[in-house]
RNA sequence: GCCGGGAUGGUGGAAUUGGUAGACACACGGGACUUAAAAUCCCGAGGACUUAACUGUCCGUGCGGGUUCGACUCCCGCUCCCGGUACCA
C-alpha cells in the first residue's frame, strides 16, 4: 500500500459504481422517513460557475449526511432554461436561442457529473421543454377563471429605433445597451398575476418559517411592507373630480401645503395640453429610469400644473404640482405634501418656494422647522379641532372625522405590487392566450395545451420574432372559431422557477401538474439551499405559486403544506480579489480546470471548508492546493495500519488510546452537530483535520492501540464522505469496511470516551487571564481557589489584595475580582 | 435614497452565542531528507516593549462612547464594503 493519492482513478471508478448501484434515486416508497433536499436550479449559461459549485456541494453534503442517516432522501436538479441571456447569445452568434441552450445544458450536465453530485437523473427537468411549461400555461387559464390573472397598462423602458423593451439589464446609463438611444419609458398592456390578494397570508405565514434565515424574512416583511393609513379626497377647484392620496400620516393632513402628481397623472397629462412647458417637462420624466434607486436618487424636480385641490378639512386652496419622483405605478399616482413633516416634501418646498406650514411639535422641547422637517410622532398644534392630540390619537380621529364625512377613509396599503409576468420577448413560455376582436383574451382551452414556442426563430436585437411568426401568430378564437390572434409575450422566467420544486414530485406526469400523493411523500423541501440575492423576489414568487397550487386543489395544505420551504440556507457569493467573480472583470475561476487538475473531491472539499456556507467565500488557489494537500495526508495514515503490530498491551497504551478516543468521540459530536445545526461545514472540516493531525501524532501499540487507530480511520472516512464521496469510498474500502463509505451509516458518539475526570480550569483575576489549575471535573468554588492559592503565578496577583467577589464558570473559568486590602 | 448583511493576525476563517481571542488552513520563516529540486516530515509565529530565558508586562476583534466581575459577542452614535431594489437569474 505505498501508491499515491490519484483522484482521477478512483473518482471515475466511484461514479461508475454509484451509478451502477442507483444510491441517488429517490425512492417511491415508504419503507423509511423521506428528506427532500433542493438547490437552486441553474441558468444554463454555458458552463459551470463556482457559484454553482458552492450551491451543490453545499446541497450535496446535506443529501449524502441524510442518506447515511437512514433517510430516503430525493435531491433532483434541473434547468431554469428560458431567459434573456439566450436571446443575447443568439444574437451574437446568429443561432437560434434553443440551440445554444440545449448545447449548454449538455455541457453543464457532464461538469455536474464529474464533480460526483448525487443528484437523481431521472427526475431532471428544463422549463423550456413544452412538458413543463404546459402546466404553467394551464395554471395561467386557472388564474384567469379565477380573476387572479388580468391586463392592465405599465410602463416598460423602451428603446425607439430598436422598437422594442428593454430589460433593466440593457438600460445602460439612461440609453439602451445596443444603440445608445435614450430610453424612453412607456405604457403597455401587460399581464399581471394578483400577488396582493395573498398579501395578507404571504406576511402571516413568514411565523411558520422558523427554519429561515431571520433576514430573509425580515426582508420579505419589508417587501411585502403592510402599512396602515388612510384614503384621502381631496376636492379640485371647479371641478367635480377628486384627487385621492394614501398616506400613512394622517396626523400631518393639516399640513398639506400642496399636491404632487406623477407625470403620467390625468391631471397633469391635462394641464399640459395648454402649458408647452409642462408638456416639455412631462418630455423629460418620461426619459428617467424606472428604477427604484433612480427614482429615490435623482435630482427632485417639479412643475406647477395651475390646478388647486381643496383640502378635505379647512377647504383651503392648495397648488397641485407634477413631480418627477412620484410615479404612476405605485399608489394613485398622487401624493399630499407635508413639507414641515417629511424631509423629502420640506427639501421641495424650499426650492421651489413652497409654504411650510408646521402641525406637529415634540412633546417636549423645541423644534426648528426653519432647518428642517420634524418626522417624528409628537403632538398636533394648528391643526384646529385636533390641538393638543398626539400623533397616534390624531390619526384615529382624523380617519374617523374624513370617514364620517365622507372624504376618505382608514385604509391598508402594501407595499407589494402585483406581479408584473408578461414579457416582450420571445425566448419564454407563450402566454396561453388568444385575442379574438369578438370574444376579447380568451384563456386557451386544457386540451389545446400546450401552446408551443417555435424553436427555431431568431432573435435580431429588436422586436420578439414571434411577433413576425405568422404561424404562430395566427389561429382560431376557441370560443367562437373565427380568426383572431395569440397573444405574442411569454412568461417572466420567475414563472418557471416558482413551482419547480414541486414539479420534482412529479417529473414526468402528463395526467396534471403534480400528483398530490407525491406532494404528500416528499413536500415541502425539507431543504432549500441557494444566494441570498434570491432573499426576496424568486423566493416571494415560490411561495405565492405554492400556495396558488394548493388553491386550484392540487394538494392541500396537508398534503404539500402552506409553505413550500421548511428550511433555508441561503449562501454568500464567491468572489476573487474582493469582488463577485464575472466574466466582464475577468476574475473568474473554472471549476473543470480545478477538477482536471486536484480532482472533484478537491473542488468540492476546498468550497466547503473556506467560508461558512453563508457568508462570502474568497477564492484562493493556494488554498485549494492545501486542500489537496489534506487528502494526501489523510490517504498515508492508511500505511500506518500495515506497519503497526499486534503486540500485547502495556499501561502506557491506556493512556494513549484513551486521549485518542476521545479526539475520536468528540470529532463526531463536533460534525454531527454541525450538520445539525446550521451546516458550519468549515468548522466540520476543521474539526476532521484535526482528527487526521491527532491520528497522524497517534503511534498505535498493543491490540487495543491499533483497534482504536483503526475505530478513529473508520470514523475519518465516514465523516468526510459528505464531503469528499470519492476519496472517502476508496478510504472506506481499503480499511475493509463493509460497505463504501456513502452508504454506511453515520458513526455514533460513545460518551464514555468523553468522560474526564480532571479539566483545566482558567483562572482570571479582574477578567484577565493569569493562568491555569487543574482540577476535579466536579470540583467546587472552594476547591478551585484553593487550588488557584496554590499556584505560584496566580498568587502573586492577589498579594496585598483583599478577594471582593469569585465567579466560577464550571468547567470553564474562575474569576477573582478583588481590591486593594 | 430605502431595505438587508458584513468588518477579527500577512490571508481565509474559529470562539460551545456574555466566559482562555486567533482553533483549522493558506502564505511566510527555520530545520530534516535529497547531488539538487519537487513531494514529505519536524519546528516557529498577533503586535509592542522587556529578559540570560518561549521571562515578564502592556496593547489588541473597523472607529467613538456605554453596560458588566468579565464584551468579537449586548446597548447608543459613526465609517467603510457588499447584496437586493420589482424586465439579470
Amino acid at each position: 500500500m505505498s501508491e499515491r493519492y490519484s483522484a482521477q482513478e478512483i473518482e471515475a471508478k466511484w461514479q461508475q459504481k454509484w451509478f451502477e448501484s442507483g444510491i441517488d434515486t429517490a425512492r417511491e416508497d415508504d419503507e423509511q422517513e423521506s428528506y427532500y433536499c433542493l438547490v437552486m436550479f441553474p441558468y444554463p449559461s454555458g458552463n459551470l460557475h463556482m457559484g454553482h459549485v458552492r450551491n451543490y456541494c453545499l446541497g450535496d453534503a446535506v443529501a449524502r449526511y441524510k442518506r447515511m442517516q437512514g433517510f430516503n432522501v430525493l435531491h433532483p436538479i434541473g434547468w431554469d432554461a428560458f431567459g434573456l441571456p439566450a436571446e443575447n447569445a443568439a444574437i451574437k452568434h446568429h443561432r437560434p436561442p434553443a440551440e445554444w441552450t440545449y448545447a449548454n445544458i449538455d455541457q453543464m450536465r457532464g461538469q455536474l457529473k464529474r464533480l460526483g453530485l448525487s443528484y437523481d437523473w431521472n427526475r431532471e427537468i428544463a422549463t423550456c421543454h413544452p412538458d413543463y411549461y404546459r402546466w404553467e400555461q394551464w395554471m395561467f387559464t386557472r388564474l384567469i377563471e379565477k380573476g387572479l390573472a388580468y391586463q392592465s397598462n405599465a410602463e416598460v423602458n423602451w428603446c425607439d429605433p430598436c422598437h422594442t423593451v428593454l430589460a433593466n439589464e440593457q438600460v445602460v446609463d439612461g440609453v439602451c445597451w445596443r444603440c445608445d438611444t435614450p430610453v424612453i419609458r412607456k405604457k403597455l398592456k401587460q399581464w399581471f398575476i394578483r400577488i396582493t390578494d395573498y398579501a395578507e397570508e404571504l406576511l402571516a405565514d413568514l411565523d411558520q418559517l422558523t427554519g429561515w434565515p431571520e433576514k430573509v424574512v425580515g426582508m420579505q416583511r419589508n417587501w411585502i411592507g403592510k402599512s396602515t393609513g388612510a384614503e384621502v379626497s381631496f376636492g379640485l377647484e371647479n371641478s367635480d373630480e377628486t384627487l385621492d392620496i394614501f398616506t400613512t400620516r394622517p396626523d400631518t393632513l393639516m399640513g398639506v401645503t400642496y399636491m404632487a402628481v406623477a407625470a403620467g397623472h390625468p391631471l397633469a397629462v391635462k394641464a399640459a395640453k395648454e402649458n408647452p412647458e409642462l408638456a416639455g417637462f412631462l418630455e423629460e420624466c418620461s426619459k428617467i429610469s424606472t428604477k427604484e434607486a433612480d427614482v429615490e436618487t435623482m435630482e427632485k424636480k417639479g412643475m406647477p400644473t395651475g390646478f388647486h385641490a381643496i383640502h378635505p378639512i379647512s377647504g383651503d386652496k392648495v397648488p397641485v404640482w407634477v413631480a418627477n419622483f412620484v410615479l404612476m405605478g405605485y399608489g394613485t399616482g398622487a401624493v399630499m405634501s407635508v413639507p414641515a413633516h417629511d424631509q423629502r416634501d420640506f427639501e421641495f418646498a424650499r426650492k421651489y418656494g413652497l409654504s411650510v406650514k408646521q402641525v406637529i411639535k415634540p412633546v417636549t422641547g423645541d423644534w426648528d422647522i426653519e432647518s428642517a422637517a420634524f418626522t417624528d410622532a409628537g403632538m398636533l398644534m394648528n391643526s384646529g379641532q385636533f390641538d393638543g392630540l398626539v400623533s397616534a390619537e390624531a390619526k384615529q380621529a382624523i380617519t374617523v372625522w374624513l370617514a364620517e364625512n365622507n372624504k376618505g377613509r382608514e385604509r391598508v396599503q402594501y407595499r407589494l405590487r402585483d406581479w408584473l409576468v408578461s414579457r416582450q420577448r420571445y425566448w419564454g413560455a407563450p402566454i396561453p392566450v388568444v385575442h379574438c376582436v369578438d370574444c376579447g383574451a380568451v384563456p386557451v382551452p386544457d386540451d389545446q395545451l400546450p401552446v408551443e414556442l417555435p424553436t427555431h426563430l431568431q432573435p435580431t436585437g429588436g422586436a420578439s420574432p414571434l411577433t413576425e411568426c405568422e404561424t404562430f401568430k395566427h389561429t382560431d378564437c376557441p370560443q367562437c372559431g373565427k380568426p383572431a390572434e395569440r397573444e405574442l409575450d411569454t412568461f417572466d422566467t420567475f414563472m418557471e422557477s416558482s413551482w419547480y420544486m414541486n414539479r420534482y414530485v412529479s417529473p414526468r406526469n402528463s395526467q396534471a401538474m403534480v400528483d398530490a400523493a407525491d406532494m404528500d411523500r416528499w413536500a415541502p423541501v425539507d431543504q432549500y439551499i441557494g444566494g441570498v440575492e434570491h432573499a426576496v423576489l424568486h423566493l416571494l414568487y415560490a411561495r405565492f405559486y405554492h400556495k396558488l397550487m394548493r388553491d386550484a386543489g392540487l394538494f392541500t395544505a396537508e398534503q404539500g403544506g402552506d409553505e413550500p420551504f421548511k428550511n433555508l440556507l441561503t449562501q454568500g457569493m464567491v468572489l476573487k480579489d474582493g469582488t463577485k467573480m464575472s466574466k466582464s472583470k475577468g476574475n473568474t475561476v473554472d471549476p473543470n480546470a480545478i477538477i482536471e487538475r486536484f480532482g472533484a473531491d478537491t473542488a468540492r472539499l476546498f468550497t466547503l471548508f473556506a467560508a461558512p456556507p453563508e457568508k462570502d467565500l474568497e477564492w484562493n488557489d493556494a488554498g485549494v492546493e492545501g486542500a489537496h494537500r489534506f487528502l494526501g495526508r489523510v490517504w498515508r495514515l492508511l500505511q500506518k495500519l500495515d506497519e503497526s503490530h499486534d503486540e500485547e498491551d502495556s499501561n502506557d497504551d491506556a493512556a494513549s488510546v484513551k486521549a485518542i478516543r476521545f479526539a475520536i468521540h468528540s470529532t463526531i459530536k463536533k460534525v454531527t452537530h454541525a450538520f445539525e445545526h446550521g451546516f458550519a461545514f468549515n468548522v466540520a472540516i476543521a474539526a476532521l483535520m484535526e482528527l487526521s493531525n491527532s491520528l497522524h501524532a497517534y503511534k498505535p501499540t498493543g491490540i487495543s492501540g491499533k483497534a482504536a487507530y483503526g475505530e478513529g480511520m473508520k470514523a475519518l472516512a465516514t465523516m468526510l464522505a459528505p464531503f469528499v464521496p470519492h476519496f472517502a469510498c476508496e478510504i472506506g474500502e481499503r480499511l475493509g469496511m463493509e460497505e463504501t463509505a456513502v452508504v454506511s451509516s453515520w458513526p455514533q458518539v460513545d460518551e464514555s470516551a468523553l468522560a474526564q475526570d480532571e479539566i483545566t480550569l482558567v483562572v482570571q483575576i479582574q477578567g484577565k487571564k493569569r493562568g491555569e489549575i487543574s482540577i476535579a471535573k466536579d470540583a467546587g468554588q472552594d476547591e478551585a481557589m484553593a487550588a488557584a492559592m496554590a499556584n505560584a503565578s496566580i498568587h502573586k496577583w492577589l498579594d496585598g489584595m483583599q478577594v471582593v467577589k469569585v465567579i466560577l464558570v464550571p468547567g470553564r473559568l474562575l474569576n477573582i475580582v478583588v481590591k486593594p486590602a
